[in-house]
RNA sequence: GCCGGCGUAGCUCAGUCGGUAGAGCGCCUGACUUGUAAUCAGGGGGUCGCGAGUUCGAAUCUCGCCGCCGGCUCCA
């Protein structure tokens, strides 16, 4: 077909070109900037690359910098400039998948010899050598049984079953350079020089389609940007990052540890780190009383043939601590609180007058995680969840349920996160068969975490076949100061246990029935949502958190007398202050009490002394000047009080 | 658990070709009496993660173990 075709413009205009005509050509057509801009086109709504001619009349859209997806594009074709360099400077090296990411963008290298730091260096090199030879992103079509040959005598074995599951009879293939061929779908920017700024970050292992069972690959990570300024910046917020670590943080502000002659992924809370951990405990237990929880404890360690009947035996065994051999039996450390509230809820009868029952208990539990996944306090082997169950007649889940996500969402109000987001995780309906419970229940249950969501007014995302295999859940996750998205609350029900320990309530019929159980965290692991804390304010506590509020500084000896009182008037109103009392100068005690991130600095000298006043000085504001003592005293308690999360 | 990297003083880190260890900060002592992010001087402090091996000799080379870091997998 040679006749002309008619392309659509984003604004509704219409234009004609020649038969063979590419997106470049109409975006030259438009203005040369655009064309310059362009990294990949949207032909009939479908990504396209800039250099392949359109196959008819068509609406086009050519998309810069500015659209997310053409990042996704320019990051997808650095990936493929890492390959090319890799099979330049390693031969033989074969190829897994090397899609874009956050950020960034990874490929997947088979390989014996691993690739270390330095080749990391030389293999960048390479990439901005072929880079600066602006090679062009070349597609062409291959029939399906012709590509398999091909790559077979390559020795992409990944390659080809990649094609055999994904290809349709006829693919497309990218080369680069004379040495790289990939099938790919595309498409890519034009050719190399419109990759203006990356970098390769690190290698690490990776399984072959994510299963630990097939072999394993090397992963090189990298990321790009449009411009060299983005990539400073990115590079800039990973610094921030490792600065606000949790784990350096902790150190630094002697908050918390971990021991190795303790063991791995359990942790040491220090004095100060404690005291933050106490408040937080407070804030929830009273949470928990005033919601019409109620307050349990429950054993650590309980007999196997609870585990055996919980189900935790056949299908949680590899994560939880061996058994003790006692006299009597076999024991093991709770690794979920779940089966001791059940236990304390049919330990008489139960009628649905008094349901719902919601058991509260901040529970802490031993998991065996595997060694290599151990990280801070994030994931960790021994951890308390503020956990609770609920028990309930089917006509009260949904106030349950609203009451969980209104809880929930209390909690990221009061820590000062404004961002955060729900996502719902139903069945499958039941194709697989892997879910428990019956049809009724998981309508029931998903319909009242939907008709929940809304009427919290949360956002909330529906992932289909996301559930467990006992029932469907949501989850709230935040997002941080650093733009850090967090796993925190969770609301799950339970189809399994109910069953599994023969629950049961007396009706108003004065039959027996099962209640519908739920499992609801909210921090999560006091220990992880301590460490997103520390993370997400960089260590500089809100004042009704902050271990020491106040440090008093006298400047001279002879001020100590006066800066003692001044503490004692900070105490009276039950607020944690202390006195600088070495004799080192000013400079020294508030490079010292701003390091330690303390919120307020009350400096005293003779003038001070002399009209009951503080020199006031913020960790965040500097220097404020003296005021009277009990404005003072007065402000930072209103702030305690009111738990304000401003500085 | 797997792949790769790392482990030197309380902390952050130097330590070349193998020749039995060093800095800054912190700590201790003394002097200074200090006005908004480090006063000066002196001193103590390390079985170089642990265990084997090679070597006349190991922080350094080899192996095993432990721990940490980046990922994979998993997840609160």
């Amino acid at each position: 077909m040679s006749s002309p075709i008619t392309v659509t413009l984003p604004d509704g205009s219409q234009k004609s070109f020649p038969a063979g005509t590419t997106p470049l050509d109409v975006a030259r057509s438009i203005s040369r900037r655009l064309a310059e801009d362009a990294i990949v086109a949207r032909v009939n709504g479908e990504l396209w690359d800039l250099t392949r001619p359109l196959e008819g009349d068509a609406r086009v859209e050519i998309l810069t910098p500015k659209d997310p997806e053409a990042l996704e594009v320019y990051r997808h074709s650095t990936a493929h400039l890492l390959a090319a360099a890799v099979l330049e400077l390693f031969p033989g090296t074969k190829l897994g998948i090397g899609p874009p990411i956050k950020d960034g963008f990874y490929y997947d290298f088979e390989r014996s010899e691993p690739f270390t730091p330095e080749d990391l260096e030389r293999i960048e090199k390479k990439m901005w050598e072929l880079r600066d030879r602006d090679l062009p992103f070349e597609r062409r079509l291959t029939p399906k049984e012709e590509g398999l040959a091909k790559y077979r005598a390559m020795g992409e074995q990944m390659k080809c079953e990649l094609i055999d599951e994904r290809a349709d009879e006829v693919f497309s293939e990218y080369t680069l350079g004379p040495h790289f061929i990939d099938f790919c779908r595309g498409p890519h920017v034009p050719s190399t020089k419109k990759l203006k700024a990356f970098k390769l970050l690190s290698v690490a292992g990776a399984y072959w389609k994510g299963d630990e069972h097939r072999q394993q690959l090397q992963r090189i990570y990298g990321t790009a940007w449009f411009t060299e300024k983005e990539l400073e910046e990115y590079l800039r917020k990973l610094e921030e990052a490792k600065k606000r670590d949790h784990r350096v943080l902790g150190r630094q502000l002697d908050l918390i540890s971990i021991q190795e002659l303790a063991g791995p992924g359990l942790i040491f809370f220090h004095p100060k780190g404690a005291l933050v951990r106490k408040l937080l405990e407070d804030w929830m237990r009273e949470q928990y009383l005033r919601r019409g929880y109620d307050l349990v404890n429950t054993p650590h360690v309980m007999r196997e043939q609870l585990w055996q009947i919980s189900g935790h035996l056949s299908h949680y065994a590899d994560n939880m601590y061996a058994a003790m051999e006692l006299d009597d039996a076999r024991y093991r450390l709770k690794p979920m609180n779940c089966p001791g509230h059940i236990l304390i809820y049919r330990d008489r009868q139960r009628s649905y007058r008094e349901l719902p029952i919601r058991l509260g208990e901040l529970g802490t539990v031993y998991r065996y995680e595997r060694s290599g996944t151990l990280h801070g306090l994030f994931r960790v082997r021994g951890f308390t969840q503020d956990d609770a169950h609920i028990f309930c007649r089917p006509d009260q889940i949904e106030d349950e349920i609203v009451n969980c996500l209104e809880f929930a969402v209390d909690v990221l109000k009061t820590y000062g996160f404004d961002r955060y987001q729900a996502e719902i995780s139903t069945w499958d309906g039941g194709a697989s068969g892997k879910y428990d419970g019956t049809p009724d229940q998981w309508a029931l249950a998903e319909s009242a975490l939907k008709r929940a969501v809304e009427r919290v007014g949360l956002e909330a995302k529906v992932m289909e076949d996301e559930a467990a295999f006992y029932g469907p859940k949501i989850d709230v996750k935040l997002v941080d100061a650093l733009d850090r998205p967090w796993q925190l609350s969770t609301v799950q029900f339970d189809f399994t246990l109910p069953k599994r320990f023969e629950l049961e309530y007396v009706g108003e019929d004065g039959a027996k029935h099962q209640p519908l159980m739920v499992h609801r965290a909210l921090y999560g692991s006091v220990e992880r949502f301590f460490g997103i804390l520390l993370e997400h304010y960089a260590g500089a506590f809100p004042v009704w958190l902050a271990p020491v509020q106040a440090i008093v500084l006298p400047i001279a000896d002879r001020h100590v007398e006066y800066a003692r009182q001044v503490r004692a008037r900070l105490a009276a109103e039950g607020l944690r202050a202390e006195v600088d009392e070495r004799s080192e100068k000013v400079n020294y005690k508030i490079r010292e009490a701003q390091l330690q991130k303390i919120p307020y600095m009350l400096v005293v000298g003779d003038r001070e002394a002399a009209n009951q006043q503080v020199a006031l000085r913020t960790r965040k504001g500097g220097d404020q000047g003296a005021r009277p003592l009990e404005e003072v005293v007065a402000m930072i308690a209103e702030k305690n009080r009111t738990r304000s999360v401003e500085d």
